[in-house]
DNA sequence: ATGTAC
């Protein structure tokens, strides 16, 4: 069968390129891309993008539904930033609880989890209700102040729909594959039955938790900068972009696992690493990609041969300069355990046009 | 990525 495929990664681990064959041999499968920065996942690779026909596939999203970048420009000068770098740090610490940390009390939200299956409102009870709103979660999950070409002060975040997510993906695809092993396989649910339409009701909820979360921490984070400089941030210029999500286009169900939304015109963030920080872009609306750039520079160490492998006096040497945790539990998170984002870049100038490039000062992370 | 089990 001769389905639609494109492969723009350069360099690409066997086991990937059998993921993502196996997911293209779905009969509900129509069409692919495997964005410049795939790696092996489960059931499909990170990176990897997968249209369908009437079936969603929790796996293919993955476990952190709306996983993704808020980008804010603000007007704050450059060089008090740059001044008050440690204080804005430590502050920042205060106010946004990471890793596993939720808030003492929960948050205002405009979201209703009323408006949840009985399945995700037990997944939002459970892990902690409104408490995660405003928390950054683990990982690569970060925040990230840094100045563009222009000298504009940027805030970044990765972040996702924590624990709710995490548990609305694990329930729906339990419920697909109908067993335990629910990280073998391509278990779809058909969007027009009770259980497809149920998950893709609690993704979409997840989808705006994520952002409700993401906004949360600006409004923290743009307070903690406030402290130490004058500035306000250009709330109207916020861009969000999920990158592990499912939506429908064109009658197809796009799966995005680990790859960024790119129509064309619409704005997006794709981070770097911890030193040379992320790019703004605009997406080129490019069909062969099925409508997506990569969403990140990718690994090319897993975090354990990472933290086996590199030095923490090297990644201290070239993290100079850059206000963050740099020490033996992010080594994980070293630039030398990424692809070289700038050669990702140039991989899919067919993808997205880049409009700023933003290099940190301050870094984040749980 | 998350939070559970060791």
């Amino acid at each position: 069968m001769d389905k639609h495929m494109k492969i723009y990664a350069e360099h690409l681990e066997d086991s990937a390129l059998e993921q993502f064959n196996s997911a293209m041999g779905q009969e509900f499968a129509i069409k692919g891309a495997l964005m410049p920065d795939a790696h092996t996942g489960y059931s499909l690779p990170i990176g990897a993008v997968v249209a369908s026909d009437g079936v969603v596939v929790p796996a293919w999203v993955g476990y952190d539904i709306g996983c993704g970048m808020c980008a804010l420009p603000t007007s704050f000068e450059s060089n008090d930033v740059t001044a008050s770098s440690e204080e804005i740090f430590k502050e920042i610490y205060k106010k946004v609880p990471v890793g596993f940390n939720v808030n003492q009390h929960p948050v205002d939200c405009h979201l209703n989890p009323d408006d949840l299956s009985q399945l995700g409102r037990k997944a939002f009870e459970d892990r902690k209700g409104f408490r995660a709103l405003g928390s950054l979660g683990g990982g690569n999950h970060f925040i990230e102040i840094g100045k563009d070409e222009e000298g504009k002060i940027w805030v970044i975040i990765h972040s996702g729909s924590r624990g709710v997510g995490h548990g609305i993906a694990t329930e729906y695809m339990r419920l697909a594959s109908g067993t335990q092993k629910i990280l073998e396989g391509h278990h779809g649910l058909r969007v027009d039955d009770d259980t497809g339409r149920g998950y893709i009701n609690d993704m979409s909820w997840a989808l705006e938790f994520a952002l409700a979360n993401r906004k949360e921490m600006m409004r923290r984070i743009v307070g903690a900068i406030s402290a130490y400089c004058d500035g306000e941030a250009d709330w109207d210029k916020l861009i969000n972009r999920n990158h592990n999500h499912a939506e429908e286009k064109d009658g197809m169900w796009i799966h995005r696992k680990g790859a960024t939304h790119a129509e064309e015109g619409m704005m997006g963030v794709i981070p770097g690493n911890m030193r040379d920080g992320s790019f703004i872009v605009e997406g080129k609306g490019n069909p062969d990609a099925l409508w997506s750039s990569s969403h990140g520079a990718g690994r090319v160490l897993g975090r354990k041969q990472a933290k086996r492998e590199l030095k923490t006096e090297d990644f201290q040497e070239t993290m100079r300069g850059i206000t963050a945790r740099v020490e033996d539990s992010t080594l994980d998170e070293s630039p030398m355990a990424y692809k070289d984002i700038f050669e990702v870049m140039r991989l899919q100038a067919d993808l997205v046009d880049v409009c700023q490039h933003v290099t940190p000062i301050v870094n984040v992370k749980g």
